[in-house]
DNA sequence: ACACGTCTTCCATCGCATGGAAAGCTTTCG
DNA sequence: CGAAAGCTTTCCATGCGATGGAAGACGTGT
């Protein structure tokens, strides 16, 4: 019997829906039935099963023994290449030296899109095993982190973010102008504060991380209202900065190495 | 003018072709040209350039100013989905204690395919930065964390890598049956011995990690020839395998939340 | 036993991936 | 300085293979 010619696809490209197979798992989601990556994903079952096949034949997925799907580890293995590793290494021995003279959380964070991607970060009392936000994502405009980032950012980004600040608390500035004015200062002193703009009752300050072509990263310290000065932040804070930049010279810069087949 | 036919696709699919793109990426190339990718994934130049650009466009690679390619931020977020980061998260603290009692190199693994994944490895003295070797291989049947994941492996793989072991030194055991022994033994003793039979001059000892069904990971130990008694490093070992095997059970079987559209 | 949800296989249709060709561009060399 | 070599990008006619509805197998709950 002639089947009814099909629905056929919308538009978006083979590869474009292989890949938003992947995208369906997050913090929250670790592992996935076929079924609800098939939801997540708005795809047809059947090309969800062809598509995770590939993707477990590539081994970016696994099966697990359940039935069940989790990334890969080759998925973590490609990460490793990406650039958020090499700063990571880099800058892990001077976090955990910042971490001890300031006794506050420190996190670093990089420019990816229209937020701070946080790329490591380390709490304060050791007893809490690091909830790990590394992975997440920070705002550009109330936070130190991105202040940093969003004050050494093109001028079209920084001015598509001023257009439509979000609001976290009351504390959080919303003024274009207010803000245009801090991050002029933050170039100027640079560093960048925020107090209590992004989390109630924690404030940060910031400073840029330098690579051989401008700004690459920031580097924060977290600490609740009630800690002491600025002032005993500021200094160690500079000198982890620096030594940050100094390790970060020779990384993103690699391999120019001859050709190959 | 009408053209010839055009000698079309060999016989992999579209999207094994996207995939086959990010394999080009490897620890010796962080970063590619648009032809060194269409030369190293045998693809024509026009191929690859529409594969790369929709990679860039769902963020798995990133363009650079120079105009070449690398693997991007997205790539690293998802491998923090993946299996070895909740491992090498659990196990972190429990390397440091057991690289400080022992004052050797320390390092877990997986089982990947027919090699040992590296998940972490911490080294002994602090002078040096801890060349990576996470995310590389080590081979089953000459490392004392291969030993140990392959004693506790399926039977079929277990005599499948028996069937051919490579030789690295003078010291490597390829004798299928002095291994077969050996592997028993791993599983009656509950640790694995390598004497220089993956590198001159360095022997190691291995445990395994288990977690609710079974052996997950192994925990090893690398010493240089020279250093002392293995009675030295058998008892912390035992200990930090415990203590991660302890911090992992509440690992790998995780959110099995309300589903969702 | 029936209803429901999941996973898997099958296959007719036509959308879109494909790759040769040519143009624009930069770098290297004589 | 002009030519040559290499890299990148765009174009588009062709027909391959991605697509998704349907049906069957399986497991589970009522």
């Amino acid at each position: 019997m002639p089947r009814p010619p099909i629905r056929t696809a919308p538009g978006r490209s083979a590869t474009s829906r292989a890949l938003s197979v992947l995208d369906a798992f997050d913090e929250r989601h670790h592992t996935l039935t076929l079924a609800q990556i098939a939801r997540r994903t708005s795809l047809p079952v059947a090309t969800a099963h062809r598509l995770v096949g590939e993707l477990c034949r590539a081994r970016l997925l696994r099966r697990r023994p359940d039935g069940s799907y989790e990334v890969g580890a080759r998925v973590w293995q490609l990460g490793l290449l990406a650039p958020p590793t090499a700063l990571r290494e880099a800058a892990l021995p001077h976090l955990q030296d910042l971490v001890i003279t300031t006794g506050h959380t420190v996190h670093v964070a990089v420019l990816e899109g229209r937020s701070a991607l946080v790329v490591e970060r380390l709490a304060g009392s050791r007893t809490q095993p690091t909830r790990h936000s590394p992975g997440g994502y920070l705002p550009l405009h109330c936070t130190g982190v991105g202040k940093v980032l969003l004050a050494h950012a093109p001028r079209d980004l920084r001015e598509e973010v001023l257009r439509a600040p979000a609001r976290y608390t009351p504390w959080t500035v919303t003024d274009p102008a207010v803000l245009r004015r801090q991050l002029d200062a933050v170039v100027m002193s640079g560093h960048a504060l925020s107090t209590q703009e992004h989390h109630e009752g924690v404030w940060s300050v910031a400073m840029p991380v330098t690579g051989p072509s401008g700004v690459v990263a920031a580097l924060g310290v977290l600490a609740p209202l009630t800690a002491p000065r600025l002032a005993d932040v500021l200094s160690p804070l500079s000198a982890a900065a620096a030594a940050i930049s100094a390790s970060t010279v020779d990384v993103g810069y690699g391999v120019d190495a001859a050709d190959d087949a």
